[in-house]
DNA sequence: AATGAATGAGTATTCATTCAT
DNA sequence: TATGAATGAATACTCATTCAT
């Protein structure tokens, strides 16, 4: 039984150990211009083990995606869902968002450019989770400004475009940062968002 | 010399041809999954004669991309520089923005999901023209913003962000657009992206 | 026109060259222990250019199997049909089955041991090709006995085992000839098949 | 001693059960075609384990084949050898050669069709073996033809090739029994190759 | 100029075998 | 003794590029 729980341990040790160097490899270079053999060496396993963790290299890449969006969704919505107001429900949303982007850099390099996009059939269901979580995290967010509609400190606009134009600001500041090398920390614009996007959303009681 | 006129018009009908056809099998498929032969096919020219108008796979790509971005930056621009007021210059960067992505959904499909990204070394180039042309198109936005700063129309906010924010607000939508098939035109956007953005930013005078 | 016939001719000489060339590999080492650039290397081209004449490995020993198997049959059949009486075609089928092996010793060593029989479900159709056209030589025989019956130089027995006698006398002449090397010619054999096929084994007293 | 003796018995009983069941897998699919994985599954042993009982795939392939054969030549031979006059030992030697191959069509299978033909260097040893149990079949028929003749029962000719045309009537029978399915029993067909052995075809005018 | 056959380097994947536990 | 995770050599196949015609 303890040797079980040990060998299931290594197990996800090692499992871990590739995902994590496969994703650093796959963010700098990309799924096709990667080999296994790079990420057999670079995470310290032979080509034949990578085999034994994986069903193959589509396999991989879609696991480490997968697993790391879980991730990130995850995290946003634990730290959303601690906020109690609106005000702080959406400061919650940029700031944990710019966090997970300033702790996965090389993730989300490959993410927010969408290197994702084109890859073969094989790996159509990847596409589909990829437009799901994305649309389904748009609903996650519009549902909070919903209610701040319902309480009439919103304005009375459509709710899904509210949810992108918001999803829209905070992603174009992290490509920009990410873009534009050795800036200020990215949370460091989480209060110009908050401002513009207030500003163009809050219902002014005259 | 008639001859000669000819014989380069035929030149670059043949490799506009070529681009064309290259541009919808890469915006369908991605750069790795295609092959020569079938863009060769595809344009009618045989495998060989590809190779007489570009150097190669390499170079077909990254040509196709960078004529066709200096296309959409030449648009967008010539039409938001006939604008004369801020206001109608911001409306025509959104609806020049918004009508070559409705014309162009295929290449968009490409480039805003950012497929060009982690290209090998030997595309290093066209990764530092995507990233400056990033850079000058948003310089150019900011460089609207910056005179109605000036004019104290707006909000002296920091320029560089509130042009990357309303860059945000328009790619937002776009992809949220392309995402989401059989949806409203993404033109009737435009009207939603103006007043949350001036919101946001108009100084308003008490 | 001229061109094309030489491209043509070109291109089944080049055909026939690798099929030779595999069939002696394949003969001398059963097809999972021989590499495609093994036959490449044999018939002096690259490997790239194999799978121009084939579409893979497996269809090239199919075909390989297929377009022999053809001649043989044809060559057989070609000339017992010549032949017109009963005596004189089963002369000429052992004969011809004969020759056929002794010109093609490499082959009928493949082939006549069966090393054509646990080929994956992607040769599935090669089986069924095999198995068919030994139920149609075996039928072809079967007819040539019938008339024999019908005229009543033969004895009334099963036609069909008849023939599968016929067809194993000549099949376990050549495995004996092939196995017991520098022997004298398989046709040597031939005049003992007739003998022993036609009058039996006994020794008729009286 | 006692304890030995138990281990000795488990040894030999694991042993059989490993040959039996990589009996049926490689009977099934051929030598390549099977994973050690796959032998050891069925087996109910670890794969470690297998190399316990045997050096490696290729010994337990050889294995497996030379114990059947064995099996084969050893029963044959005991029953032809309680029968007493040439006819008994003829009808000894078609019924118990049938009888095996009824009981053991899976393995017949394999190796009439002769998948044992082109193994790699490494199992020449199994080649010869063949070849040699083959040959020595042939001359164990033939002494038995030899004394026909002496008697004058038969006819005085080469008592080899007499032997290969017993050999190959019963094979081309098993053959065509185990290519076409669901037929009569094997055992029937003895009385036929009898007959046309001991007899002949031609109908005998008297 | 135009063609497309020929090239061969590059890579994902399999599986017999080993050996630490 | 038994296990099965780890190994890495081996190989079919692809496709950008070249060059003889």
């Amino acid at each position: 039984m303890e040797k079980l729980a040990r060998k299931e341990r290594e197990f996800r040790m090692h499992r871990m150990e590739i995902l994590e160097q496969a994703e650093k490899i796959f963010a700098a270079k990309g799924f096709h211009n990667v080999t296994m053999a790079e990420i057999a060496n670079a995470s310290g396993f032979s080509i034949g083990s990578l085999y034994q963790f994986f069903e193959g290299k589509d396999n991989l890449y879609t696991t480490m995606i997968t697993e790391k969006l879980d991730l990130m969704y995850g995290q946003i919505r634990e730290k959303v869902n601690m906020a109690e107001d609106l005000t702080e429900k959406i400061t919650m949303l940029i700031g944990a968002s710019f966090q997970f982007i300033e702790e996965n850099t090389d993730f989300c390099g490959l993410f927010l450019r969408g290197e994702t996009a084109p890859l073969s059939e094989l790996m159509a269901s990847l596409r589909q989770k990829l437009a799901d979580d994305h649309s389904q995290h748009l609903t996650f967010i519009e549902n909070i400004l919903k209610k701040g509609i319902k309480s009439r400190y919103l304005r009375p606009l459509n709710s899904r475009a509210m949810a992108a134009a918001l999803f829209g600001l905070i992603r174009s500041s992290a490509i920009d940062w990410m873009l534009l090398p050795a800036e200020e920390s990215l949370n460091s614009k989480k209060e110009f968002i908050m401002d513009i996007f207030l500003r163009g959303v809050i219902k002014h009681e005259k």
